[in-house]
RNA sequence: GGCGACGUGGCCAAGUGGCUAAGGCGAAGGUCUGCAAAACCUUUAUUCAUCGGUUCGAAUCCGAUCGUCGCCUCCA
């Protein structure tokens, strides 16, 4: 299996430290408003990543962090008027909320900033004695001209940086490319107290510190947005290796960005949806089909047109579904069969390819056209075929790519069941009869209130609109 | 200014040295149907931004040009 490496910037073969356990970070959301889709689009890649190294029976421990304190939810805070945990309780909660409707599965572990304080001061202790970091006036900075690697995950030197002087000025760094490791309180700020004074962690050092803490010094693969390589991850790794002298992270996985009007999607430039108000307009699993048609390493446009294409993509596969639930399987001997196995060969090596997920889903769009006409060529099926047929799609489109296809069936209501078959066998009637006016009325009225009807020589399905 | 990514059919998007350039959406025609829908079939890129070069052979490697975007400041 193949991994694209940030650090490497290349395809490695995917070895983790000790099989079959595999550590997974993931630099979750600032909790301190809803995030938008385009965070979602990391959410779900992380996600697909994990469960496919699940599928490939990896032992997967999964942390996410959520950063609790920081300028922006102090921001918020005095916005609303409401203390900083408020805040981020609320968010918190929005979050669980949105990632559950996306699919997303729980990670073992969801710390936070503020619960790890000890952790966090440790670290830093263990950098001012090792002498990466200093303390001015109770503000500890790192000092990245102590640390040889600096930029070797961003590809950039500290040279370049400095000419860039794009740096906040800050009187107090020795250089401007210094970074926060401890937050001097000001008034009316929430705080901790520390042995350089009160104050509050800088973002970078909570990941290193939660990272060691929940998954050791050295982690298989760490996730993230592209956006987060330089300064964020490449903090990290300052941080990690220096206080650790051992590799912080084998594998680093970066998600491109979510555009509009070829654009970054962001909360800085404004143009963002939240994944709440998408979630409303959308089915979940279209949103979910519609990331994985992209590799999640490039940039993905944004636009309800191409929604919609998802939509269409996603119920070219409902019908299927529903199409092989409506059959009754045949115990008869000498049927002709349906050799599957070469779809399955096929999505397993698009996603041991550094997760492809777009090929692998043209896998899933071949088995889709071949086993429709297999059904339509072949009155009688097999118990067999049938349940390889469901299982391919379920591991393949839910296991993996985390798509539900079958749940629509089972929450059926049979009440509603009885009710729409009662106007289907009055449809029938009307059509023996040659009464096509009152078949397409009661037809087209269904329609209405998402209801499709469907007629074939074996009598009318129906099937419940996705919307 | 420094660093980096990308440019494939009407749209989206795989492929990154060698079989007929995947797959989805859309469009057109057809099979089936009372008509639809669904499903299936056919058509829709002699060509991969442009121009050069390397090679027996390039969308794929190299160079130049044009264009788009990102990071260097909080950001997934």
């Amino acid at each position: 299996m193949l991994i694209f490496n940030t650090l490497t910037k290349k395809k490695e073969e995917f070895i983790p430290l000790n099989p079959p356990k595999v550590t997974i970070y993931v630099c979750g959301p600032t909790i301190y408003d809803f995030f938008h889709i385009g965070n979602a689009r990391t959410f779900v890649s992380a996600d697909i990543i994990r469960r496919y190294l699940e599928y490939k029976n990896y032992d997967v421990m999964f942390v996410m962090n959520l950063t609790d304190v920081d300028d922006k939810l102090i921001k918020k805070s005095n916005e609303e008027n409401l203390p900083v945990e408020k805040i981020a309780q609320k968010y918190a909660e929005a979050f669980f909320e949105d990632i559950a409707k996306l699919g997303i599965k729980k990670a073992n572990v969801y710390p936070k900033a503020t619960e790890h304080m000890t952790e966090i001061i440790d670290l830093i202790n263990t950098l001012v004695d090792k002498g990466f970091a200093y303390n001015v006036d109770g503000n500890v900075f790192y000092d990245v001209k102590k640390f040889k690697g600096y930029g070797k995950l961003s590809g950039k030197n500290v040279e370049d940086l400095e000419s860039g002087a794009r740096v906040e000025i800050n009187e107090d760094k020795q250089n401007p490319l210094d970074f926060s490791l401890w937050k001097k309180a000001k008034l009316g700020e929430p705080f901790w107290e520390s042995p350089w004074g009160n104050g509050r962690p800088g973002w970078h050092i909570e990941c290193s510190a939660m990272s060691m803490k929940h998954l050791g010094q050295t982690i298989d693969i760490h996730i993230g947005g592209s956006d987060l390589v330089f300064p964020h991850h490449e903090n990290e790794i300052a941080q990690s290796e220096a206080a650790c002298n051992t590799e912080f992270v084998k594998y680093w996985i970066h998600c491109g960005f979510l555009n509009i009007n070829q654009e970054k999607m962001s909360k800085s430039l404004g143009n963002f949806f939240t994944a709440r108000e998408i979630l409303k307009r959308f089915n979940p699993n279209a949103i979910r089909l519609f990331f994985s048609q992209t590799h999640f390493s490039g940039p993905l446009s944004f636009s309800d047109e191409l929604l919609e294409g998802a939509e269409k993509g996603l119920e070219k596969i409902y019908n299927l579904v529903q199409r092989i639930e409506s059959i009754a399987p045949s115990n008869d001997s000498g049927l002709i069969t349906f050799e599957q196995e070469r779809y399955l060969f096929a999505f397993e090596s698009a996603m041991d390819d550094n997760f492809n997920t777009s090929q692998a889903l043209a896998a899933i769009y071949d088995f889709t056209r071949d086993f429709n006409k297999y059904l339509s060529k072949n009155e009688k099926v097999p118990v067999e075929v049938l349940d390889s047929a469901k299982k391919f799609l379920k591991s393949t489109l839910t296991d993996v790519l985390g798509i539900q296809v079958f749940k629509e069936a089972e929450n059926r209501n049979s009440k509603e069941d009885e009710l729409i078959k009662l106007f289907i066998d009055l449809r029938t009637k009307a059509k023996l009869e040659k009464n096509y006016k009152l078949a397409d009325e009661i037809r087209d009225n269904l329609k209405n209130i998402g209801v499709i009807l469907e007629d074939s020589k074996e009598g009318t399905t129906y099937k419940i609109s996705s919307k």
